[in-house]
DNA sequence: ATGCCGGATATTGCATCCAATATCCAGATA
DNA sequence: TATCTGGATATTGGATGCAATATCCGGCAT
């Protein structure tokens, strides 16, 4: 039996793979940049067999693109399949709220309220790399309800690379007016049990998100002369 | 300049995770059943590293479980989770066959007609293993015009679960009149360029199969005593 | 100058070995 | 009998070292 206090115990290699998702989403390893190997494992303190393994990991999440022989690069998306990842997030996060709604309850609300205000506290506090965190946590909590395991680990796959791009543009994502009147209104129309409403709403928020964004990274691209 | 013929080499790892994962589709690695590096290790007269590294591998696609210090194990799916992976499914393969339909040039019909004819054969040949294969290509032929690389690596990952439960159920899942009809009936509907009705037959279809299979599943675990 | 060759260097791939952890089982204890 | 304990065994985790491969760079021919 599991003591209340026990600490599930990591890996190394689960570990330097939770550090190097986080330094890549972060923007810290940049994209198309190579990784050694050898540099990471003296970085950790390790020898290259764990940070091999959690190499391997994040390739087998497409965050990193392995060749053999020659190691990893951070991976780097065409605008193309930017767009297209966030065409997935609207299929399966609209089919996840239209579940949930008429799953949520008090606790539920709760819940997402208070996400919401964290991330209302984030604009003031200027506070960059937490509302990147928030925002994606307040998303999963629309959906907590629709108690479907497999489609929101898809999601975080799924998220994992939108949320990279979000958060390379982030001082100028957070700031965007009709984006933070969304969060509150959809969860508004979660508490009115309004399923069209919110599934319709949700659509246009991520789509209106990919838009602005592609805009973003595209002017990005051209004035790094690509 | 790579030759006509060149033969992109594979790592060991990439070729044991191919062959360790047509090995659990097949069900020649039976669900829950324990892995021993050791073991596979010697079948394959390597050493247990690139064991490791390919069941690593299978772990982050979902098909294998791994405890730390406990090894992996052969992920089984809840009776829930199986339809979940068919609803993901749904939402997919609509999204990329309604994409497909416009963009669908004589060159694609004529794929699909090809597989549809192999399956076909099959039918007959009662060639099982085969018929899987084929109507998964079969699947993704629909799709190809989409030009949707993100969506159809995604469906790839997905469809593997769902492939692995129509084969352990093949015998049974190939018989069915009404699917080959569908089959058929989808080509039709493309060709004629009818968006509509190709994504509406494609939903059934699909629901079809996992309603019908589902039911087989849940018969053989009732018998399994589960 | 440009392109090609070959050796020096950097880097990855994998085998082997030892340490850490889990599992099994016989004997002790209540 | 049921449960606990500790040590023997099985298994995985990770460090090290060597082989295989890729990359870099200077000399040579054109």
């Amino acid at each position: 039996m599991a003591g209340r206090r026990a600490v599930k115990k990591q890996s190394l290699p689960e570990m330097i793979a939770s550090d190097l998702r986080q330094r890549i989403l972060s923007g810290e390893l940049a994209e198309g940049e190579a990784i050694r190997q050898e540099l990471l494992a003296k970085e950790y303190d390790v020898s290259r067999m764990p940070v091999r393994e959690a190499l391997k990991r994040l390739s087998a999440e497409g965050l990193v693109q392995w060749e053999n022989n020659r190691g990893g690069t951070v991976i780097k998306h065409s605008l193309r399949e930017i767009g297209e990842i966030f065409d997935l997030r609207i299929l399966i996060e609209v089919d996840l709220f239209r579940r949930a709604i008429p799953n949520m309850t008090q606790a539920d609300f709760d819940a997402c309220e208070k996400l919401l205000s964290e991330m209302e506290g984030s604009y003031e506090a200027d506070d960059v790399s937490q509302w990147g965190q928030s925002n994606h946590e307040y998303h999963m909590a629309l959906y907590a309800a629709a108690d479907r395991r497999m489609s929101k680990e898809f999601l975080e796959r799924i998220s994992l690379h939108s949320d990279r791009y979000v958060r390379i543009h982030l001082s100028v994502m957070k700031q965007r007016q009709p984006a933070k009147e969304d969060h509150r209104k959809l969860l508004e129309l979660a508490a009115k049990g309004d399923v069209e409403g919110g599934a319709v709403l949700l659509q246009k928020h991520i789509e209106r998100t990919k838009t602005e964004l592609l805009e973003m990274i595209a002017k990005q691209r051209r004035l790094a002369g690509e």
